[in-house]
DNA sequence: AAATATTGACTGACTAGTCAGTCATTGTCA
DNA sequence: TGACAATGACTGACTAGTCAGTCAATATTT
């Protein structure tokens, strides 16, 4: 009897979900597709554990509450995922390939090297730093050395491939007599610097000193192409 | 009968541990055997925390693991700490505090200011990247937003102080016409970054792309000071 | 009605923290 | 000095609670 009234009470919960449809996707379908459904479930339990994870950190999370969080039974979860440690691991990949196919969608290198850098810094800044994205990274770097696969993954799919795009512009900067510092291709990881700084700065430190990244990326730059003249 | 094995083992440790009585203090005071021995446990817990905090993060430690590796048992840890929690918030303080120590020892200023970054930095390099120095500051960036307290003191003990010593350095650096770039100052961030780069790239990458820290803070110098001549 | 999807109560493994008891060490007294 | 008492550091079995994962019951879709 205990399980009738609250599965009722669930039962109205959800009829009440179902009507303010305000998905991301505008189409009016009553959406009775199964597949769409779970694809559904699937997506809230991906952001709720993303979520949940970046609060807490994989060991902390409750599997009862990125349920919660997510709208869900407990059980759900185990339709999507294996187990937890496979939620992780597929989450990241989830969320950052995305990414990597945003990156791979290269906008015409038009203009000095210098530009496309600052550009393209700039918009890292604004989509990274201080966003949720941010903080994945920070849980990359926080749980990575207890998943492996992950660390592996993010480092095909993300750093080996920024870096070589870095190198890129790198060796063009230097082929166009716009950076002096040859040595500097043997290290793009020095241009990224700042922004890691920025991205972990921002979530330990920000409430004792904040932080400019962008002015501080300026600051970087003109190390590495001269000063500017005035803007 | 285990018992008396266990006992028989501790009093030998102990008698040849207490010969080195290599304390802060150099008064020769005869430290009664036990309280010798209660720091030594101390010493021994909190080595064995750290350890293992390192390897799995602060959720997934188990205090019986601690206590074993420590050799003692699990009560004997709530002897030394209230709990969990303050024992990883102590451990951070108890390690931080000497390499803080060592830091107020500064080094007489002589030589040019790149000489000097260099050798701090490189210093730097031995002594935290690949080392358990490092996985503790890795730890802190991961579990830092978790533990603000230990967030704050890192920020205030080490960071900031850091900081102001980089500031320093460059404001000489840019007194002395080593420094072109004026606005570093503001961004002492930038002197260190390729430093933290190279902490976590050890934790996380070093397996799939190995990196010469050391080179790498070269590069990064000449890009502040100007290419070096010839060595 | 059958097939499929979802639920959430339940289980069992695991662990932070406790505490009554032990015993080496230290202090006291003859 | 040697015998005896007091101390408190240390132990580890135990408690109380947590939580990942399961599955029979229920709801929904076809």
């Amino acid at each position: 009897m205990t399980r009738k009234l609250i599965q009722a009470a669930a039962a109205g919960k959800k009829a009440k979900a179902a009507t303010p449809n305000s998905r991301a996707g505008g189409d009016a379908a009553p959406l009775s597709n199964r597949a769409t459904r779970a694809a559904e479930r699937r997506a809230a339990i991906v952001e709720a554990a993303m979520e949940e994870f970046i609060a807490r950190g994989f060991a902390a999370t409750r599997l009862d509450d990125i349920a919660k969080r997510a709208g869900v039974a407990k059980g759900t979860i185990y339709l999507h995922f294996k187990d937890k440690e496979s939620m992780f691991e597929e989450l990241v990949r989830t969320v950052i390939v995305p990414v990597v196919a945003r990156l791979n969608a290269l906008p015409p290198p038009t203009g000095s090297v210098r530009d496309l850098i600052e550009s393209f810094a700039g918009n890292f800044m604004k989509e990274v730093i201080g966003t949720r994205r941010g903080d994945l990274v920070r849980l990359i770097v926080a749980e990575g050395p207890r998943f492996p696969s992950v660390a592996d993954f993010y480092y095909r799919e993300v750093v080996s491939r920024g870096l070589a795009g870095m190198r890129a512009l790198i060796d063009l900067g230097i082929a166009r007599g716009e950076i002096r510092q040859k040595n500097l291709a043997r290290y793009p990881q020095i241009l990224i610097a700042p922004a890691m700084i920025a991205v972990i700065w921002q979530s330990l430190f920000q409430r004792h000193a904040p932080l400019d990244a962008q002015d501080m990326l300026r600051v970087h730059l003109d190390l590495i192409f001269g000063e500017r003249r005035a803007t």
